[in-house]
DNA sequence: GCTCGATTTGACCATTTGGTCAGGTTTTTC
DNA sequence: GAAAAACCTGACCAAATGGTCAAATCGAGC
């Protein structure tokens, strides 16, 4: 389980520097990637067999393992294609540098991958959940350099008024508890949604209620309906609109 | 794993019908429990074995066994457990018709036992991530029951103007998310603390921000530090402070 | 201090599972 | 078009694991 020593089995020296992978160790690689990481999602790694992952991309076991050697190795690939998603959503959160704007987008695009790569959130979770025992460096690293730096970038905003004085590392959490909440627990979700997953309608609902709710909780934005003497757009919209 | 089927074990006719067990039968069902919640949450289902748990326990597998036929039942046992503890956190949102009290203390209460039983929230959450093959039956029960009367009383207050118009259910879901974000992903969080798990005053600051968010966030509660010039309630004065 | 049910446990078993391998087939390269 | 490399796979193996069992020990009531 450490992860730092690889290349001890065989398989991992014949792959000479090439950068070009032939077309079908290409597909193939994806193919098996792709079934891995919706059982790993659906069992955990422990739980998950190579015998089901190679079922499930079409493959006897025998293939899959002629292209990852073992199933830590297959597995990581998975947790590291979830990292890199994961990554790219972050630099939503720097399109702009006002709070409304930045927030608005990067809880969007959180919402988004949710709904669009539920399986990769849950081995993330599944993953922390376990202490990480795969990807405790990329914490400990990555992560923890991209969160501290949108510490700093909300502290700015602290300090030129623009949002309540609240603590950035507890917001960061809040953000990203409530938007992977919609993928992790979606079985949950789901089940008090009358057992069906929730309509696309409702999806966007989901997003701006929990948008309106963090903005206007850090003071970046008034409530949604209230407030309602103000100038025409704005919120005074919401009001009606709203439920 | 169906679950509505049971006693065709041999073991399980066994127990009479009387309702009091053994002092050393009710100990030992006690230490396995503590130790089985502990290596669920740590490896899973699948991952954890009667043998880890037996000797975290400190005794033989095949005395584990004795207390519990099956790795099934001793699992359903555990999440129960969990539950029971989720329901009880759940009357404290009924503590107060008032909805910046009866908030306040439901997060809290949340919070608290994201911090005392981490071992079984993350049970909980491995078991929704798995598509709760255990407890399905709670969820379309008594956790779907629990949910509508309180988006009911959400609903009330809407109506009565003292929360702006937010979809109840997607709040429940936010704090839900929120709070058990601090078991089930505490060692993420720990990790981005510098390796150290959150102090008592950092956990209780946590606290304060998720719970100020909120109320913030729907409008219960005017955001922590700004809109103090205005005349004391009424959201209008809120309106030019944001932003 | 005897009896009988409750408890304890080492040894054991059947199944599952990650991974290997030898030998075959296909694709690429020259 | 043939040699070399890449790819494929049925059969197999050692280790791990859930669960069983028979025999031993303990404990409360008489």
């Amino acid at each position: 389980m450490s992860g730092t020593d690889r290349l001890k089995g065989r398989a991992q020296a014949r792959i000479p520097d090439r950068t070009q992978k032939s077309a079908i160790r290409a597909e193939n690689e994806r193919v098996i990637l792709k079934a891995a990481e919706e059982v790993f999602a659906q069992s955990g790694f422990r739980g998950a067999t190579t015998g089901m992952i190679a079922d499930r991309a079409g493959i006897p076991k025998a293939n899959l393992h002629y292209y990852f050697p073992t199933k830590e190795v297959l597995y990581r690939r998975v947790v590291e294609h979830i990292f890199n998603i994961w990554l790219e959503a972050a630099n939503s959160f720097d399109e702009s540098d006002d709070p409304v704007e930045a927030l608005t987008s990067y809880i969007a695009k959180k919402m988004d991958i949710s709904r669009a790569h539920p399986m990769g959130s849950k081995v993330w979770a599944n993953e922390i959940l376990h202490k990480a025992p795969v990807i405790q460096d990329y914490l400990e690293t990555t992560l923890r350099e991209w969160t501290a730096s949108r510490v700093a970038v909300i502290e700015r905003w602290i300090a030129s008024g623009r949002i309540a004085p609240i603590d950035p590392q507890y917001l960061l959490y809040m953000i990203w508890a409530t938007t992977q909440h919609y993928a992790d627990f979606n079985h949950q979700i789901d089940t008090l949604n009358g057992g069906r997953p929730l309509s696309d309608a409702q999806f966007e609902e989901a997003k701006r209620t929990v948008t309106g709710i963090i903005l206007a909780g850090i003071g970046a934005v008034p409530p949604a309906g209230l407030a309602a003497a103000g100038p025409p757009r704005d919120a005074a919209a919401r009001n009606g609109a709203a439920r």
